[in-house]
DNA sequence: TAATATAACTATAACGTTATAGTAAATTAT
DNA sequence: ATAATTTACTATAACGTTATAGTTATATTA
């Protein structure tokens, strides 16, 4: 086409102000140029930085993000899966439920996959399903974590962590046990708690916060591993009630590099586990399956390193 | 249609496992059932309440949630907006960029109304604008706060802001100039510290350390009146550097009832602005709209009543 | 000038759905 | 038995776009 038509066509398109209708262009190319993201929980500092990352990767490279919130469910995340494989989006990056990892049930991610649609799993992810996965170092990490511990003369480390069907709960609880093993010293089970799921975290948050106090009491403890800062934000709560000195009486290391750590005090020393590469790196793997850059049968795994960042609570 | 016939089309449907195409729908329907969602950031305690809220509300009445962030930047705004009203959102939902309010430049939005697509403001508004909006008391709130301090008998209360044209933080100075008014305690400049927005934050951080820092060491200041968590626990941190005792010495009030404010210690007393209470009353005026409930000419601004936490800090 | 290449214009089908309307068949009422 | 009504079936157009292909007009080359 001559360039002063194209010219004349270009010129006529913005004195009519036309905009193409997406919806119609969906509809005619079979894709959405959507990118659909399902994770547990919003309001999570993780979460929202791995968020924030696929976003800005995904507009960056042409593609919207519709975002659907599990809220942990099993049947929440079904649906949000359903509505979007509807004809929504052209790919997923999903971080899966507790419920739907306690219930052991991935049909829908299987169906979603078997319809044709790549879906890409990050931080909580399950060797049962092919497809491209992002997911951290999580065991080395704790282990590494509690080996600073026990080079700092800490032996009895007490681990804060969730239930076992958590696979990065589970994965950072073998670190640590591997890590005691390495220098042996003895696990005392006493010193593991297995924070349990409640329905609204502020009665998880009093469980917690009751059994460490107990333990605390009963046991002698020289330092906190936890997989989360909501979980050792709690334990320095329980220690300052306690007049327990941190980091003199016992040191803390936390998972989640997040605000509470920040801005706690003493402020907490984390594992970072860098939510914007994990998020771009999940963007990324999508975008190049949706634009057959990679094969939609090959399947890769990514691991991204943690990293302990040294604050004043260790 | 007979009751028979009915069931074995669902039957047929089923068996061959149909799933009703939403692009098509979209098309002929003439609505995408979606809701667009323009906020500043997204790894942020009180934007990300509000998102939660809004997609909880608006799944529970059928509609999907599509977020962009600008990232308090001007031309991503725009860009954003440009991109959801082709077609992919049915209205939308958004908190103005911190870039938008200083340049004072809204047609990107105007447009989108002049479209005939709906738009519902929250927290950032103007008031240039026709549509719906969801606000919070703050002046009010701020000059509550204010008293609150003024009725332990803190004269000295240094009020930590942000620049002039974010509109909350101007109102939330207004409300404590007022406070201080109505009991006649003369304002005084020094005690005014406004935060100079930097990129990247951290910059912006030592700007409100080093300041802070000046000002308790040349002033008497036994009260502290933050605009948002960051900035209250930023100054926490200062004072804590310097030996001053919260609350005895200083006590701290701030906006933004988040997880910082929770695992500080002392804890800070807080402004909640009821984000749950934001996103829900956002998402229902926009899809009063979008149904015909309410008539697309009137515009309603409901405003939220903030309420005092108090926590060890005051 | 004829042959060829390039550009401009026009028409149709398709993406998956439903609304509309018309016809045919079955059922019920008179 | 006929009329009236309900139900079943069929066909077409429309939402806004582009790919495909065919036709006509213009420009370039031999």
């Amino acid at each position: 086409i001559g360039l002063e038509t194209r010219e004349k066509i270009k010129a006529f398109a913005k004195a009519h102000n036309y905009r193409p209708n997406n919806i119609a262009l969906s509809l005619k190319n079979r894709k959405t140029k959507t990118i659909g993201v399902i994770i547990p929980e919003i309001v999570h500092h993780f979460f929202s930085i791995v968020i924030n990352s696929i976003e800005k990767f995904s507009t960056e490279n042409g593609y919207n993000v519709i975002i659907a919130v599990s809220n942990e469910s099993f049947e929440k995340e079904v649906l949000n899966m359903e509505t979007l494989a509807n004809g929504h989006i052209d790919g997923i990056i999903m971080s899966i439920a507790k419920e739907t990892l306690k219930k052991q049930d991935f049909h829908h991610i299987k169906e979603t996959i078997d319809l044709g649609i790549p879906v890409v799993l990050f931080d909580r992810v399950i060797s049962e399903i092919k497809c491209d996965k992002v997911i951290v170092n999580d065991k080395q990490a704790a282990k590494e974590a509690t080996q600073v511990l026990i080079d700092d003369k800490r032996e009895n480390i007490l681990l804060l962590t969730s239930e076992d069907y958590v696979s990065v709960g589970n994965l950072r609880t073998e670190g640590y046990l591997e890590a005691l093993k390495d220098n042996d010293i003895e696990p005392n089970s006493n010193l593991i708690i297995k924070v349990k799921d409640k329905k609204g975290n502020q009665l998880e948050m009093s469980y917690l916060e009751d059994e460490l106090e107990k333990v605390i009491k009963s046991q002698k403890v020289d330092a906190i591993l936890g997989v989360n800062e909501i979980y050792a934000g709690s334990a320095l709560k329980v220690l300052k009630k306690n007049n327990i000195s941190v980091p003199k009486e016992i040191s803390i290391i936390s998972f989640t590099d997040g605000v509470i750590s920040r801005y706690s005090s003493p402020s907490l020393s984390t594992i970072s586990q860098h939510g914007e590469i994990m998020g771009e790196r999940s963007a990324e793997l999508l975008i190049n399956k949706l634009t057959g850059k990679t094969s939609s049968s090959e399947f890769k795994t990514e691991i991204i390193n943690c990293s302990l960042i040294k604050r004043e609570s260790s």
